[in-house]
DNA sequence: TTGAATTCTTAACCTAAATCAATATGCAAT
DNA sequence: ATTGCATATTGATTTAGGTTAAGAATTCAA
């Protein structure tokens, strides 16, 4: 028998938790504060896959075995904590099952719904996020360019 | 202490596992042949979400007190066996894992890799799958039409 | 085996969103 | 306050992929 490691972490705004390409990455569990994780592709081009605000739980997925691909950084000053993954999965079982619906949704709307469709479901699913982000990181998150997200808003004012 | 509940159960080609919109759904590990989960949008197109041939594990991941997403079907006469999602979290941890790793490299592929790219990313993950689906399958899964995909297929001949 | 029904390919045209570029607005640091 | 820098908006142009349509190739049922 082990006992569970948790270390509590302090991260101020725009430091980078965990790069891509690192082996053993963890699992952090956001106390207070805005966590995200990205991904950069081969043009350099930016790709936020999840925001992680209070009480949310952020961390690459990929194999154990296999470098992560995802960058973890705080977009505020942020308290939490390092779970190994092994741990996580026995800790909490059921936002292991939350996270996976989020990330069903994200793919569904991804294949299915045009640029307006996905900005509003991320206003109504995600509204307090809203607030705390630029807009250049939410149409990354969106999978649109900055600028195609502020004609989108142009034109939804109409319709709301 | 509960006994745990696995159904085996035989699917013809073309039948209708789970439908959108049940409540408790399954999750479906096959034995042999090979299921497939998909939405089907407000215009009523369908988007292959994931293909579970032998060895799979096949499921909606929506919270278990919403609806489902997702409908299952067969691409072709299928063995498997229908578990509670809660006993699948415990049974197969590691499989659910690795689940997490697929859907992650799901969406950045959707967010960040052009139609080629995901085509090219499809062949090299799922070979085996490939040749057992239509290529209008194999479009609906990677997020575009068929003729898209025959247009890409024709450019990738140069190329490799 | 033959007809009917999908599926696949190809082509012409259309549209949503990307790219490029210029200006405007906001914000942080001195 | 003033400079500098990132963000946001707007416009002009391009492009990847969607749509429509028609023919060829496969699959399927009787």
């Amino acid at each position: 028998m082990h006992s569970i490691s948790m270390k509590k972490i302090s991260v101020k705004k725009g430091e980078i938790l965990q790069h891509k390409g690192e082996l053993n990455s963890k699992v952090y569990k956001v106390h207070s504060g805005l966590l995200r994780s990205y991904s950069i592709d081969e043009q350099g081009k930016e790709h936020i896959f999840l925001f992680a605000p209070e009480d949310w739980i952020i961390a690459d997925n990929s194999a154990k075995d296999v470098p992560s691909e995802l960058y973890i950084d705080a977009l505020e000053d942020t308290e939490c904590e390092a779970i190994n993954r092994d741990e996580d999965l026995v800790l909490e079982p059921l936002k292991l099952l939350k996270r996976m619906a989020v990330l069903q949704n994200r793919v569904i709307m991804l294949m299915s719904a045009s640029a307006i469709e996905r900005y509003n479901h991320f206003l109504k699913t995600y509204p307090h996020i809203v607030q705390r982000v630029s807009q250049k990181m939410i149409a990354s998150y969106l999978g649109i360019t900055p600028e195609a997200l502020s004609r989108v808003k142009k034109e939804s004012h109409g319709k709301r």
